[in-house]
DNA sequence: AAACAACCTTGACTTTCATCAAGTGTCCAC
DNA sequence: GTGGACACTTGATGAAAGTCAAGGTTGTTT
């Protein structure tokens, strides 16, 4: 196991007598698809490395609503910003889009062991200051941009670097949720798009046919993709 | 400066020698109401804390469209995790609502004292943590929550504990931009809970009629949304 | 006090997207 | 195969919020 969590640089940093300490009360942890990982309101005492398959976090409304959060891919760690919480649940519920394998890390252990790394403490700060940028860049492109512009800015995202055909990585359902749009608007807008050329589309593959047009599309305020973040500092404010 | 400086929980755990070292480039500054403290896009090799007033954190899309990201209000540190970004440009720009006094910190430096001090890397996790919570309660809000719903929440959010009537912080314009309404909408939207009781509006001075009634409106999310820090982070706290 | 500039409000209209409902296609079990 | 579940598509309709344009309020400058 000491191997696969080496696959990831919140470990990358660690001797191996505290790699060794933080594989004590880890395990090793398969689901189906369609299982759940954990709910919304769990509570969180621990954290996970994802070695192979696709997680989805996603956030629940009281009326029962649904919105995806984020699409896990493998080899990535998730749920770690949990640890330094008082109230430690989860704020949202992780289910497996696939068959997946994981290891489940035990957050007390870690915490312990951070306390020996400021090392790892910086790539931990560094993690965690990349997904405050991109959920602060969902944000914006949320508010500032259309329903087609962010279809079309995933799509951009999504293409890999040396050809122009990708196939979707979860059903189009949990793509449309993670950037907040409907499963009908979705199913319209990507028509749309190839019926004006921009891509092909056929099942869950795509081809970018006019990736400028779809990058002008897009909008593309967002590419020097960067976040910022604020922090709050003192009084027990409410915000 | 350095009493100013304790006043942030990020400095609070330093010894008196690192917070003599961070002082050491550190500056304060004041601006008046309306001038521009950095743009989007200006390298960022400082962060600041701010003493007095509030600060607008924005983004502006290439069409020219502003999004304010937040208002911070003092006393808070903001820009802090851009220390641990490679791509060191302010994503975002500020600009005092009110004039305002505020702490100027050498990011370099604290990223030097950070690597002695790992209290305050977790005070810094924690923080982020923190962060990384409300954004993603944000971004549920949005998707979620219906223009009504998000300023309700707002309303109640800036309730103070013993009182039912309060002043918005900001003008109308920049709140609603902070939760993705426009100015229009925004003041029917208001117009509209005034007219059924929910509250009295005068100018920016806002009294709560019907707390019950905001709260359905606002389709509180079960979850409570006031994760604090953990104990190794002790925030100025009353409870 | 008059003039001006922000800021805010209001009204009429439009756009975008959600909703509801029905239909297609595919994969799998029996 | 037949039936059913599931994911997706398509069409008709409606609601929420945005846009455009005009007017009101307030506060500041001269």
């Amino acid at each position: 196991m000491i191997n696969e969590l080496k696959k990831s640089i919140l470990f990358s940093q660690l001797t191996p007598d505290q790699q060794q300490r933080v594989v004590q009360n880890a395990h090793m942890i398969s689901l189906n698809q369609g299982e759940s990982l954990f709910e919304q309101g769990d509570t969180a005492d621990r954290f996970y490395l994802l070695l192979k398959g696709h997680v989805k976090l996603y956030r629940l409304s009281p009326a029962g609503d649904e919105k995806v959060i984020e699409v896990v891919t493998a080899i990535s760690t998730f749920a770690e910003a949990l640890m330094f919480l008082k109230q430690t649940i989860y704020p949202v519920g992780a289910q497996a889009l696939s068959p997946i394998e994981l290891i489940s890390i035990d957050a007390h252990d870690f915490t312990a062991m951070l306390h020996e790394s400021v090392e790892t403490c910086f790539v931990l700060l560094g993690v965690m200051s990349q997904r405050l940028r991109g959920l602060i860049r969902e944000i914006d492109d949320i508010s500032l941009h259309s329903a087609t512009a962010r279809l079309a800015g995933y799509l951009l995202s999504q293409k890999l670097k040396n050809t122009d055909e990708f196939t979707l990585k979860a059903p189009k359902q949990i793509i449309a949720s993670r950037l907040s749009i409907k499963p009908e608007t979705f199913s319209r807008i990507l028509k749309n798009l190839s019926q004006n050329n921009y891509i092909d589309i056929k099942g869950n593959h795509v081809r970018i046919k006019n990736q400028l047009g779809l990058t002008t599309l897009a909008d593309v305020c967002a590419l020097p993709d960067d976040g910022l973040l604020k922090s709050f500092d003192t009084p027990p404010d409410e915000d």
